[in-house]
DNA sequence: GCTTTTTCTTGACATAGATCACCCTTTTTA
DNA sequence: TAAAAAGGGTGATCTATGTCAAGAAAAAGC
């Protein structure tokens, strides 16, 4: 129904809304990141700023023609491939700032889809007018190379999530990342809202939803987390973290000692 | 030992070894694609080219300065990163004409190895020259985002692999992408040899050894294969390609009939 | 060419996490 | 606001794959 319509129906006014880079409160994690004022307007003249999207409609679907790159304004989209088979797995949440649909570059398709979780704006930037900048603003081009480098860097990283650690390592692993990406936007490290379901979740980690919802309780029995729905606290970072199989960070006060 | 001398201390002789892109056999598969002559010649002024590097050394490490781009003449290399934890991941094995070492343009350094599994040559691309080169020559900006946009689609595609396949359509899907791959380079799609252990393998797809070990034997019962050491002949590729879970290929007799 | 080391294979057994079945709660829709 | 659907939780059971152990084969070193 709703996700039958194109997203460009909903994408028209440019300027109309009065949003640009330059007052954008994202602009120091987003694309501008390292462009002067003049790149920043050529930039800006390209954007189409559209309404909102509500919860469930698709930003583009797998074998779309790529026409286009998202950066997230508000809100949260999932990425998600669908092998001919029919498994569908999602390939990562992204969140205020970030772009969307890069992966398209390389053949003329999107080879994934993207679904919004809640409602969300988005920035459209045509492709033709992106690529066409990209050879005229070299701090875009490297920003945007940046970019899909760091996206490589990302799933590789997801890999080894997927293929080394346990449930529970994958859990702690996803919660911290969030922790740490909202943190990033300004809302708190310790308390958020996960706007995907455990389906989602659980999808995303290589688990079955019955895995990851025993873990949830059995993390709130060990008073690592608590929750409320999709509500979450983390009451103990460093353990999560410890589990995470990150390094050490309550070293902190041994490193004091051994000074 | 070997492994601790920088790459560089090889790669010295530029033009030296009069091997240039254009008459490069690769250039249909690598950077050259879609540039003209007077770009090629660019590109080329910019690569060095090296003696062969022995199996088992190092392109680059994990944690070192990110300052070159390599496209790989021939051999094979195998890219893996490492957790703070120790445990390895294989993020990918790379053959002749492909690029390593995109994903360091994040930040400032490379976040995996690069470790050759068989005497390789390659050609490598200083950063500093080839980000400049990005800026003069589209063409060769664009292939360079192709590239990474490529990547991020296969390892978006093994992300599903990990998280959703069996042991046996993992195994399946691994053998079949290498036999294409080998394929496009102009060798036999049925006949070729693994230049990597099954250790390496099971690691890449995330099983153990001897989970790897079986199927090998299980597969050559079945006959879908035959295998001598690291010698491999693929006996029944229909077969192999409905295990791996890709569209049925012997579906075009049937197609036949239909019409 | 023989020894040592590494890689590969195979069997027996253990287990993390999947599956199935069910119920409860929240959200959606009519 | 009632009914239906979706999302979430929990217990009992099953199974694909991991782990451990040991031998065979191949590769490396001397």
């Amino acid at each position: 129904m709703a996700d039958s319509k194109n997203i460009l129906d909903f994408i028209s006014t440019s300027k109309s809304t009065g949003t640009h880079c330059s007052t954008c409160s994202l602009s120091s994690l987003c694309l501008p990141i390292a462009l002067d004022n003049d790149d920043l307007d050529a930039l800006d003249e390209v954007i189409k700023r559209g309404r909102p999207i509500q919860k469930g409609e698709m930003l583009f679907k797998q074998g779309d023609k790529f026409h286009a790159v998202y950066a997230i304004r508000t809100g949260a989209v999932k990425g998600f491939t669908v092998a001919p088979s029919g498994e569908e797995q999602i390939t990562g949440f992204h969140l205020a700032s970030e772009l969307v649909g890069l992966s398209g570059y390389s053949e003329d398709v999107y080879p994934l889809s993207a679904k919004v979780l809640e409602t969300t704006t988005v920035c459209e930037l045509p492709l033709d007018r992106l690529d066409q900048l990209c050879d005229e603003i070299p701090g875009l081009r490297k920003q945007i190379m940046r970019n899909m480098s760091g996206e490589i860097r990302q799933d590789q990283q997801m890999m080894l999530q997927l293929s080394k650690r346990s449930a529970d390592e994958r859990l702690a692993y996803f919660l911290l990342d969030l922790s740490q990406r909202f943190e990033r936007r300004g809302f708190s490290a310790k308390s958020f809202r996960l706007s995907m379901s455990r389906v989602d979740i659980s999808n995303y980690l290589g688990l079955a939803v019955e895995t990851v919802s025993r873990i949830f309780t059995r993390f709130q029995k060990q008073e690592l987390i608590a929750t409320e729905g999709k509500e979450i606290s983390i009451l103990n970072m460093n353990e999560l973290n410890a589990l995470a199989g990150n390094p050490n960070l309550e070293k902190t006060c041994e490193t004091h000692n051994q000074t």
